[in-house]
DNA sequence: ATTCATGCAAATCGTTTGCAACCCA
DNA sequence: TGGGTTGCAAACGATTTGCATGAAT
């Protein structure tokens, strides 16, 4: 699926910017490890398999405009870096986390379930959502299998 | 409501720690501004106004221990810094907050509409849920009588 | 040719840590 | 008295920025 690659040189060109082996090679990264929720820093480890002379500030700076332009989604899991995910489906409502609070993994639900409850917001509170962020804590089907612990948080 | 601070005094005590007037003050500052949403900076500025001398890294300190003992609950709302709000009912699942990308406000909801959800998370991926958060982004009632521009994210 | 993008290093920001002095239990 | 706690300053990690060079249109 390389949609999103002639999707990234239009809105380049509409604002004015250019399309760089650079950016290009980062958007390669990302759209290959789809599903991955990768950080900026093993973006740059992954780019520079293939460019060795990537500058961080570069990635940095690609992974902003990816961000801005929408085609990328920043996730936050509290680990202190920044992760992104793809952002497949621009006007979609985003899928939901599962973190398991034992081993730390991440899973992905993708049914959206929240409609019923925005509707209900608007109504209370006359506040018209456009997106949301879901994240649940717990334990994963395997960890509960054996002891848990302690419920997480953000 | 001073509930806090016995439990406090008696979580300290059990765990060997000690009550000083620096975490006394810290933890009082909290209470003072419950329903805002604190960093850690603002509550270090708010301690100082009693407590001239108290240290940056102190409030730091006391900060994650009370989040520690689930006093108090760290939020996320994207904007570079940790902020706090008093947990007040420890086994209860939190409120949802409704973020403006219009004007920045953060309201809350207080319902917890999540539970069906919930269970069928359960019986779809075996995920057992501790916790949630969810984040709402969208147009608060005051913005969307403007006119409203971009949908957030994170 | 113009303008934007890059790489590098320095700067920045929030947060953490080492340590000697200090204070609660 | 003794061990946790504090304030300070230095260290830290992730991210940003200034600038001269380099590349895309």
């Amino acid at each position: 699926m390389a949609g999103e690659n002639i999707q990234f040189r239009e809105q380049l060109k509409k604002k004015g910017y250019k399309m760089t082996t650079q950016r290009q090679a980062i958007l390669d990264v990302i759209l290959q490890h789809e599903g991955e929720h990768l950080s900026t820093e093993e973006i740059y480890e992954l780019v520079k398999k293939e460019h060795p002379d990537i500058g961080l500030a570069t990635v940095y700076r690609t992974l902003l405009l990816l961000d801005d332009m929408e085609l990328i989604y920043k996730l936050d899991f509290d680990d202190g870096c920044n992760r992104y995910e793809l952002n497949r489906h621009k006007d979609d409502h985003r899928h939901h986390h599962l973190i398991c609070t034992q081993c730390g993994g991440v899973e992905e639900v993708e049914e959206d379930l929240l409609e019923s409850l925005e509707e209900q917001i608007l109504k209370n509170y006359g506040f018209i959502v456009l997106n949301h962020r879901v994240k649940f804590y717990g334990y994963c089907k395997k960890c509960s299998e054996n002891s848990p612990k302690k419920a997480g948080q953000d």
